[in-house]
DNA sequence: TCATAATTGTGATGTTTGTCACACAATAGT
DNA sequence: ACTATTGTGTGACAAACATCACAATTATGA
């Protein structure tokens, strides 16, 4: 479990037992409990985090007061608010805690000078980026080509395992629909 | 106009002449006219492109035959099948000319080259990916928080030319609603 | 310039989805 | 074990949006 992050950077460069000690200097490990808020909307946002276990939900709440997921963060995946956290800017996004987590999280700082000490990590993170703008991307061809239960169905084929780990009304949230509708799209 | 990519790069990272040279050296200048296509549907995506002038549709026919629009790119916007780029996997999008339009073209080797050999470069196409990113997540929210009325004005605040540069029924399609509703929408 | 194609507006109608209301089930904390 | 809280299912109705049909307008090209 200590080195879930070498194994997850390993998949797109290889590194040295210094190396990835190197690497990890410019972390520091979090725990968090259930339902606690990682980031909070209004705040500014320091940290980046690489999730080791548990789940998280980055979510944005409108004026309505509704909750809006733009994206659940399950283990080996990245999250923060980044157009807040690159742009240093206050939180228009809150990233919470749906079970009890453990994170790696860097600082813009760090991240900063890893990326310009370090050319294996920068473009590792360049190539995380990509990768994040391509799923963005395939999320937005979601809402374009397909309806509700499509998209419904879509997210039960690609995250099963969502659907045992989250209640329905946070899926609803995440699909763009009301819980009653996406209760009526199960059977 | 020469320098277009210059200024674009220089907003991030300053270039010497000669860096600016170098970066050049890895692009080619291309020419399209209206309606041509600059990536196709199921063929292989060998680059990605820096918008000089005209105006670009990145869209996605579905099985129904319907066009479903990603993104538009105007002046100074990269655009490119990312996914279909970068795994050089074969295109499930096509980019196509609204307006003739001048582009200046990279391959994925030079992408490559370019970012491994000058770390400025790398730190520019790192910076743009994130941009990227975010302004994907932008669009995700504006699909779970608003109706299409809202979308419409979003886009009308945010990018005004495009209602005098785009068939209103384009619109409509980048939005996610059908060309009526759009109509009905604007008064 | 004229004919053709592409784009736009608008009514009538049907489908999808949201909202409100309430009952019931599951979960968490003491 | 027992409340309080949180989550889920379902009916009735309203709102948003799609679809079809057709007329009117605006580009485009030989």
């Amino acid at each position: 479990m200590g080195d879930r992050l070498r194994k997850h950077i390993e998949e797109v460069v290889p590194l040295s037992d210094d190396e990835y000690a190197f690497v990890l200097s410019h972390f520091s490990k979090e725990a968090y409990g259930k339902n606690d808020f990682i980031i909070q909307q209004g705040e500014s946002v320091n940290h980046c985090y690489f999730v080791i276990s548990g789940l998280l939900k980055l979510d944005y709440n409108g004026l309505d007061g509704k909750d809006h997921i733009i994206s659940f963060a399950m283990e080996n995946w990245w999250e923060s608010d980044f157009a807040a956290f690159f742009t240093q800017t206050k939180a228009q996004m809150s990233l919470q805690c749906i079970e009890e987590t453990h994170v790696l999280s860097i600082s813009l700082n760090n991240y900063n000078k890893l990326a310009a000490d370090f050319p294996k990590m920068e473009y590792f993170f360049l190539k995380k980026s990509n990768a994040g703008h391509i799923a963005s991307q395939r999320r937005i061809l979601s809402f374009l080509t397909s309806s509700a239960k499509e998209r419904y169905e879509q997210l039960l084929e690609q995250y099963p395992i969502l659907f045992q780990r989250v209640p329905k009304m946070l899926l609803a949230s995440y699909l763009g629909v009301s819980r009653e509708t996406l209760s009526r799209l199960s059977h």
